[in-house]
DNA sequence: TAGTAATGTTAACAGCGTAAACATAGTATA
DNA sequence: TATACTATGTTTACGCTGTTAACATTACTA
């Protein structure tokens, strides 16, 4: 039994990940994370000042893997079409939200000031990037203001289809397809590629 | 001094509201709240199972306000076009989240599992109902599938901008008029009217 | 008027984030 | 190599939290 870990800050990190995506965060205790590392319950604040510095770590890594995700997918190894890639973009953008649910709300909740974490706000940004470039890529010549309309708008209607689409809050329409909800889900590509005409 | 308050329950919620807003429904306690309305810390479990409940209460009156606000918006009595009341509404929207939105967010946080407070859930499809409404009205003899998809891809927009609109991703360019983000906010009313397009 | 339901209080519990004081291990320097 | 220093761990303790159980008071109803 050694005194010290070795390896704490890294375990840390990872469990807190693993839980939050488990149990949201708000169902996520130091303690809890420090038992599951065989640690006491206060040697967590020799690497993290607050819980909240370790749940904005959490948050980093999400965007980090947001961003990684965005990349592979609009990778121009695929030699598709600019405008494939970008559909593969959204596609994966939603992927991402609702496969990492718990921790996509994370990412996007009050409960971490980004302004206080630059590290944080840095890997936000870097995912934003990459909507930027894929769409400088799809309207060369583009203009800086309709450039930064058209990524807003992009990222608004997905960021907003994430948080529509797992909610029970739906149009009480009947459709032959299903509730409105599903019909967007089945046609998501087609959707896509309307918003991209904003 | 009596001992029976009269009406506590309604000061509970009302007490709750203005907690949540000034401070986020993260940093409200069942204490505090007890004893802004000077009772014992357990009374409001006489009027509420769990803190939960308490909180699907105020989150509810945020979706009565919402619609109520929607509702006035696209008012036939301003006499307006569909297409001016439908573009109200959407700034009506906005506006409710941005100025609430800390109640905004407790609406649109998983802590409050919609399912188990059919109430809520009513109160939330209602705001919705009304986007069907004025759109249906804009939108004569429109299919409920195309309706459907319209419905969704508004109220993306406008819950994904809200999210957007006070966060500090932005992409990095420039623009003459400033971020991005503020030639949105600026140009609201026609990114609003070329969302309808789609 | 008696009995019961509704609504309040008090006391107690375990879990939480966090700070302070202390212990141990690794590292740099004399 | 001996010594100081720093990094990283533990123990203990504090006040706050949601919640439950047992009890007190008031209101309602037969």
């Amino acid at each position: 039994m050694k005194y010290h870990h070795g390896n704490l800050k890294e375990e840390l990190i990872s469990s807190a990940c693993k839980i939050c995506e488990a149990s949201g965060h708000d169902h996520m205790s130091l303690r809890s994370i420090a038992k599951e590392a065989s640690v006491s319950q206060t040697a967590p604040y020799r690497h993290f000042k607050t819980k909240e510095c370790l749940l904005a770590e959490v948050s980093k890594r999400g965007f980090e893997e947001l961003t990684e995700r965005l990349r592979a997918a609009t990778s121009e190894e695929s030699k598709a079409t600019a405008k494939d890639r970008f559909l593969e973009m959204g596609l994966a953008y939603l992927e991402f939200g609702l496969e990492k649910r718990k921790t996509y709300d994370l990412m996007h909740s009050p409960v971490i000031d980004k302004v206080e974490f630059p590290e944080l706000l840095d890997a936000a940004t870097g995912a934003f990037e990459e909507l930027v470039q894929i769409l400088k890529e799809l309207f060369p010549g583009i203009s800086e203001d309709l450039l930064g309309k058209k990524c807003i708008k992009f990222w608004a209607m997905m960021h907003g289809l994430v948080g529509l689409l797992d909610m029970k809050i739906e149009p009480e329409i009947d459709t032959n397809a299903g509730s409105a909800m599903s019909v967007v889900k089945d046609d998501f590509r087609s959707f896509l590629e309307e918003s991209l005409e904003i």
